[in-house]
RNA sequence: GUGGGUAUCGUCAAGUGGUUAAGACACAGGAUUGUGGCUCCUGUAUACGUGGGUUCGACUCCCACUACCCACC
């Protein structure tokens, strides 16, 4: 065991009105200022932009995966490598996720154990095993600042026996996931709040990986189909339940409202595939809500596809021609749009860090969801 | 000029005597939340080359014309 931990979170100002805090997270790699968005690159690269766009879009901590990067190229290539951050180009912090989700998610014919979960690939059907020690075994040689327990992600909606069961098989995972993390000082280990959208399961589940005093925890098990009213209401309890000293990462959460709701009910983090994978759509998050440029109506449209932003795409490129490119299936399409959602999302999150800073983050808040889901164009 | 072939939505392409003429692509709209990038869902079209004929009934059979393709001269 190491004698410090991996990361270290301070708590820089709190919310008067709601729960939100404005937080700085000192990672192996450098500093995180919370709330944070966190750009997804599953498969060791966000999907179409370069390591130095990212960078200069404000993006200053990655999420990559143990599934897909167990599966193809295998965690050893990546550790003779040098580790993910040299593998991939990047020298900001990453953290990775466990590859519970993914086998539930993405895997063939998966079975569920007390060992762990066995499930075949997507990509080529061969058949492999994860389990905790496996996990962490995996997120250790990739080398992630902050490594995520092996959980089980309960489906939407599930009956409150089979939810207890995936939460409570969740909390056993996470001791075996710490005790085989061994270098703590190197990489800090998150553990996963579960209990689908029962309230005492979720308590349940909070008590159990809070007693194992962890550097960080998320609430995963959420934006699985379920209503936003009900993830809302579950988020509600979060705050009390996890404790306020430590970062709080909702998983896979990330659309324009619900960055602001869960920054509002206490979470700090969060990480989703929404820009990148609309992008790759052709639909764009905007000021004024979302579009899509595929739409007829921006044939002829020269202006930038968001007036307000700053990014390298809205200062470059029109909407008629971000338009062709998409139409015409060229590459470009994905990378032009990718890098102004991603843009747009650190930057909403920089603005909450403002607000929260300057004490008007409810003003904030409402100004900017008013905006997008109402103004349109 | 002679012989042969082909003409069905924007494009490609089923149908070959009998109700509202497939489908694909394109086009149009929507979806997307711990990522199988080029996916999924929905929708639209005054499409049977032109003019005659046969028939109860023609995209389908016959004749002529027109256009294009191939071969020959």
């Amino acid at each position: 065991m190491g004698g410090k931990d991996a990361i270290k979170f301070e708590l820089l100002a709190t919310d008067r009105n709601t729960k939100a805090r404005r937080g700085r997270l000192t990672t192996p790699h450098g500093e995180i200022d919370t709330p944070v968005f966190m750009p997804v690159g599953t498969a060791a690269t966000v999907k179409a932009v370069k390591p130095e766009d990212l960078r200069a879009l404000g993006a200053r901590i990655l999420l990559s995966n143990t599934y897909h990067l167990f599966l193809r190229p295998g965690h050893e290539i990546v550790r003779e490598a040098g580790g993910l951050h040299a593998f991939m180009n990047w020298d900001g912090p990453i953290l990775t996720d466990s590859g519970g989700f993914q086998v539930f998610s993405l895997a063939a014919m998966r079975r569920i154990s007390e060992e762990g979960a066995e499930f075949r690939s997507h990509i080529d059907g061969s058949k492999h095993m994860l389990t905790p020690e496996k996990s962490i075994e995996v997120q250790n040689a990739l080398g992630a600042d902050i490594i995520m327990a092996f959980d089980e992600c309960a489906d939407y909606p599930i009956d409150h026996r089979r939810a207890e069961e995936a939460s409570e098989r969740t909390s056993r995972w996470l001791e075996r996931c710490k005790a085989a993390h061994e270098d703590t000082d190197r990489q800090a280990l998150f553990g996963i709040m579960q209990g689908g959208m029962y309230k005492d399961l979720r308590r349940r589940s909070a008590e159990r990986i809070v007693a194992m005093d962890l550097p960080g925890y998320a609430i995963g098990g959420l934006s699985v189909g379920e209503p936003k009213a009900l993830m809302y209401e579950i988020l509600d309890d979060c705050d009390d339940l996890l404790p306020r000293e430590k970062p709080r990462y909702l998983m896979g959460v990330g659309s324009p409202d619900a960055l602001f709701e869960g920054v509002a009910r206490g979470v700090d983090m969060f990480d989703c595939v929404l820009p990148t994978r609309e992008a790759r759509h052709g639909a764009a998050m905007t000021s004024r809500g979302g579009l899509n440029i595929k739409n007829a109506r921006f044939e002829r449209d020269f202006g930038p596809l968001d007036p307000e932003c700053d990014c390298y795409t809205c200062t470059h490129y029109s909407r008629a021609y971000l338009r062709h490119l998409f139409k015409s299936g060229e590459m470009l399409s994905a990378t032009l749009l990718s890098l102004h959602n991603l843009r747009f999302l650190v930057r909403a999150a920089e603005g909450i860090r403002r607000s929260i800073e300057s004490g008007e983050f409810v003003a904030y808040k409402e100004a900017f969801l008013r905006k997008y889901y109402f103004d349109g164009e």
